[in-house]
DNA sequence: CTCCAGGCGCCTT
DNA sequence: AAGGCGCATGGA
């Protein structure tokens, strides 16, 4: 089998981090090595310093695919430097720097949020596999390997019943998933297209999908479409707001929604990560 | 066993 | 507008 190597360049960035830090769903580490797919290539990655090692099970001479979704290009200093200068964002920047965001196909990025409410991280990677070997197409993986599969297309997912896809044990959020998939498929809503809108409009759009609210659609504004001001509220962002900067004050949700829109500047989506990795890994 | 997990939609106040 | 609750499933 024809395999394809390559390295980026990427300063200032911890792959560890970031493929673990619950924006991704599909990455394991094994052996050192993180393996994963991204659209219909398997990847195996490993980062010494500031090179990442990557390995495709096909051949491959234009790597752009790649460093669009890791975005190593992305200056992580002149990020930091448009943060808010308060001490919880100071903390939580030191204690994972080069934690980044990624670039994700905006389908898959939705669709497998759609399936994150009420889920742990290690659940919702399991039932997005499930996800994907029954109705995603084979791919070319390692030699020796059990079989990869890509993520599967809104139109596949659209042909499949309410019930199939309970079997891939994502109870409640099957009918949101097929509702999302039909419209998706049918081009009721341009996924690509949302990039051009602002991020209320485009807020707006993805939130008239079934099983998207204001936190799915903010994840995928954020972590798929390139939104880098959109700011996730789930339990955990909660509460580190409440914890860090809310200490003395009751604040509700839409009080923070508020509080997050204007604190933390245009690159709210990169605090929102630290955060929320802060909170989930520091303190518990 | 109970509690809770990167929520949403619907039904009450 | 704001708050409560059910929804499937499985870790902890």
């Amino acid at each position: 089998m024809a395999t394809a190597e390559h390295v980026i360049v990427a300063e200032d960035y911890d792959l560890a981090a970031t493929l673990d830090s619950g924006q991704a769903f599909r990455w394991r580490l094994g052996n050192g090595l993180w393996s994963g797919v991204i659209g219909r290539r398997c990847v195996r990655l490993r980062q010494e310093g500031s090179s990442i090692f990557a390995e495709t099970a096909n051949s491959c001479e234009d790597w752009r695919w790649l460093e669009e979704y890791l975005q190593p290009g992305t200056d992580l200093a002149a990020v930091l430097e448009t943060f808010p200068d308060d001490p919880p964002l100071h903390e939580a920047v030191r204690a994972c720097r080069g934690l980044r965001l990624l670039r994700q196909e905006p389908w898959e990025c939705l669709a497998s949020f759609i399936l994150s409410s009420t889920k742990q991280i290690v659940q919702i990677r399991q039932i997005v596999a499930r996800l994907c070997e029954r109705f995603g197409e084979p791919i070319d993986g390692p030699p020796g390997g059990t079989g990869e599969f890509s993520f599967p297309t809104a139109a596949r997912i659209a042909a499949a019943s309410e019930a199939e896809l309970r079997d891939c044990k994502m109870g409640f959020r099957a009918p949101y998933l097929l509702g999302t998939a039909r419209r998706v498929a049918e081009g009721g809503i341009d996924l690509a297209g949302l990039r051009g809108l602002p991020l209320e409009a485009a807020r707006e759009e993805l939130m008239r999908l079934p099983g998207v609210g204001r936190k799915i659609a903010d994840c995928a504004l954020l972590f798929g479409c390139g939104f880098d001001e959109a700011f996730p509220i789930d339990v955990w962002v909660l509460k580190a707001l409440r914890q860090l900067y809310f200490a003395k004050r009751r604040a509700d949700k839409k009080r923070l929604e508020r509080f997050a829109a204007t604190h933390f500047g245009p690159h709210a989506g990169y605090a929102q990560q630290y955060l929320f990795h802060y909170i989930r890994t520091k303190i518990r």
